[in-house]
DNA sequence: CATGAATGAGCTTTCATTCAT
DNA sequence: CATGAATGAAAGCTCATTCAT
C-alpha cells in the first residue's frame, strides 16, 4: 500500500521508535516532563546534547522548536489516519473501526507527544497556534464526515453525530495520558476494549 | 444530610458560581490560561487588582498559591463525591450513577480548575505534588472501591475492573476540555449520554 | 530674564556640575567612553551604583536610556539657546554673537554629552532618531535664520549664508572634541577667539 | 616628484574610487554605518560578499579588520599630506595652504573613512590605538610646524599658534561629517571658501 | 575561499521575591 | 493592604570565533 503523501510512515498500524531530530527529540522529552514555559533552552540544550548555541544554529526560537516539534506530530497523525482509511474497505463501519484504530494506535505509542501538543497549545503563539489548529481541525473533520455518513446510512445510529464524533475523539486522546506501554495490558487488548466503547458510543452494537 | 468535613457545599448537585478569594481566583483565571510557569507574578496580581507585595501578603510563594489552588479544587471534588455517594441507595448501580454523575457534573463546572490541575500537577513541587497525588488517589480509589464491589456482586460486569474505572474516569475528566457552557447542549443532555457511556464500559444495559 | 519654558537653566552662560538622574550620569559616561553597543547594561548598571534590575525600574530598555539622555541633552541645548537670543540686542550682530556663543558655551561645558550625541545618533531606533533629529533641526533652523535676516539686512555679509549657518555650527560642535576644562585656555579665551573666527565666515570685521 | 613611501597615490589632489580589498570597503561600510560594536561578523561578512569564516581567513579577528582599516586609512592621508608639502613652494603661506588643502580634499574625498576614524578610535584596543594615535599625531605636528614656523617668520600671525592648529584640523576634519559629494556645491568652491576661513584663523588677509 | 555545525562567554532582559514607607 | 525601589538568579538569545569538510 502506498500513499500520495510522504514516505516516513511505511504502515500505519506499526510504530516504531519516533526518528526524530535530536532538538526535537529533546524538546519532546522536556517540555513534556516540565511543560514549555517550564523547561529553559540549556535544559533543552543539554537534553539534546548540544550547547545552547548549537540549539540556535538549527531553530530561530524557542518557539519555532515548539511549533515545529507540534507540526511533526500531528503530521504523522494525519498521515496515519488517511493510511487507515484508505487501506479500509469503503463501508462506514469499516471506515470507523479504522480511523478510530489509528486515533487509539497513535495515542498509545506517542503518547508524550499527544499529551504535550493537547497542554502546550495555549503555548504558540497565536500565528503558530492558528496554523496549528487549522491541521487538527482537519483531523477532526476526518471523523466528523466518516460518523455523519455512517447515520446517513443507517450502519451508525447516534441522535447527536457530532458530540459523538468529539466524545470518541475525546476518549482517544485520553488514552494517552494513562496508558503505560510497559503496564499490564497489551495494545491489542486495549484495542479491543475501547474500539467497543466507541462503537457504542455510535450504537454499533 | 451531612458530612464530617466542611460546609462548603450545600448540595453535592448544585453549582454556583465558584467562589474563591481573589488571590485563587485570580490564579485559576491566569495559571488557566498561560499556564503557572508562563503567568508572572505581575500578571497574577493584576489579575486580583492587587500588587505584587499584596499577592506575597497573603502567601509566602507562587507555588504556594498553586497548590492552594489545586488542594481547594480537589477537596471539593472529593466533597461532592462523597455527598453524592452518601445520598444515594446503597446499591452498587445507584452508587455508581451517583459518582459518575458528580464527577461528570464536577468537570462541567468546574472545567478551568479541573484541567489547571491536570496540566499543573509537574508544576507542583515534590513534596506538594505527592501531597496532592494522595488526595487524587483517594477520588480514584472510591471509583475502583464501587466498581471493584459491582462486578463481585454481579450488578456490574466486566472482565477488567481496574482499567475499567480508570477509562471512566479519563473519560469524565475528559469532558472538561471541551465542554462549553455556552455551547449547545445542556447539562443534563450530557450527562444522560454520558452516563449511558460509562455504564455501558462496565457492562450495564 | 525669564523664559517659557521649563526652569532648568537658570542663566544661558552659567553652567553648573550637570545634575542628572543617576541612570542618566552613569549613560552619559559609560556610553561616552565605549560608545553605546560597546556598553553593557553591567557597566551600565555599576557605573550608576545599581544593580541591573534596578536599572529598569527606571528605564524600560537600553535604547529608552540613550534616547532619554539624549533628549535631555538637545533640550538643554535649546532652552540656552532661547534664553541667549531673548536676552540679547535685536540687532542682527547681537543675535548672531549671542547664539555663537551659547552653542559654544555648550560644547565647552557640555562636551561629553555633545559627543555622545553626535556620534550615538546611528544607534537610535528609526522613530526615536526621527524625534530626535526634528529637536536637533530646531537649533540648526534658529542659527539659519539668523544668518539669513542679517544677510539680508546687510549686517552680514557670505554669499553662501546655508553654508555659512553649516560651517558655524560644525564649528563649534567640533570644540567639544577637543577643548578641555583643564587645559591652558580659559572659556572667555577661546570664547573670544572662535567668536571671532565665525564672525570672519559671516563677513563681520 | 616622488615620494620614498607608498606608491600608491599618483597625485595628492586626485581622488579615484577608494580601492581596499573587499574585507576592508565591507568594513568601511558597516563599521561606519553602525559602529564597529553595533556590527557583527555576520552583517561583516555580508557587505563583503564572503563567508564568516572567508573574513577569518584574511584576518585573526574582528578588532585586527579595525585597526587595519583604520591605518589605511590614516597612511594615505599622511602621504597626501607629505606629497602636498613636497609639491609646494617653501614659503610659509604656500606650505599652509597645501597642507589645508589636502586636509580638506581628503575629508571631503574620504569621508566615511575619516568619521569612522574619529568616533571608533575608543573601540580600538589599548595596543592599536597607541600605534594609530602616535600616526595622528604625525599628521598633526606637520600642521603644528607649518603654523609655528609662519609665525616666526611672520608671515602667518596668531597669539596662539598651536591653538589655531588645532582649530584648524578641527574645522578640517568636521567637513567630513556634512559636506556630500552629491550636494549643490563643488569641491573647489568649498576649498575657496574654507581655506579663507582657515587663513583667517592664523592671520592670513 | 564556501558550507555547516558548533561553542564559551556574554548579551539584554525578566523573574520571583523583598523591604521601607 | 498599596507604592516604589531594589536585587540575585536566571531566562532567551547572540556574539566572535573555530573546525571539519
Amino acid at each position: 500500500m502506498t500513499t500520495e503523501e510522504s514516505g516516513v510512515v511505511a504502515d500505519w498500524r506499526t510504530y516504531e521508535e519516533q526518528r526524530l531530530p535530536r532538538v526535537l527529540a529533546a524538546a519532546l522529552e522536556t517540555f513534556g516532563e516540565k511543560g514549555y514555559h517550564g523547561t529553559t533552552t540549556r535544559q533543552l540544550a543539554e537534553a539534546a546534547g548540544m550547547s545552547v548555541p548549537g540549539i540556535y544554529h538549527h531553530y530561530a526560537s524557542k518557539q519555532d522548536i515548539l511549533f515545529d516539534l507540534m507540526m511533526v506530530i500531528i503530521d504523522e497523525l494525519i498521515e496515519r489516519s488517511q493510511q487507515a482509511l484508505a487501506s479500509a474497505e469503503d463501508t462506514p463501519r469499516a471506515q470507523f473501526d479504522a480511523l478510530v484504530e489509528s486515533l487509539l494506535r497513535f495515542h498509545m505509542h506517542r503518547r508524550r507527544g499527544a499529551m504535550l501538543s493537547t497542554s502546550e497549545l495555549r503555548s504558540l503563539e497565536p500565528e503558530n497556534r492558528a496554523r496549528y489548529v487549522a491541521r487538527r481541525d482537519e483531523q477532526q473533520r476526518m471523523l466528523d464526515r466518516i460518523v455523519l455518513a455512517g447515520v446517513e446510512s443507517g450502519a451508525l445510529s447516534t441522535p447527536y453525530p457530532a458530540d459523538a464524533s468529539r466524545a470518541i475523539a475525546s476518549l482517544c486522546v485520553g488514552v494517552a495520558s494513562w496508558y503505560r506501554p510497559d503496564g499490564q495490558y497489551s495494545v491489542d487488548t486495549l484495542l479491543t476494549r475501547f474500539l467497543a466503547i466507541t462503537e457504542s458510543i455510535v450504537g454499533i452494537r
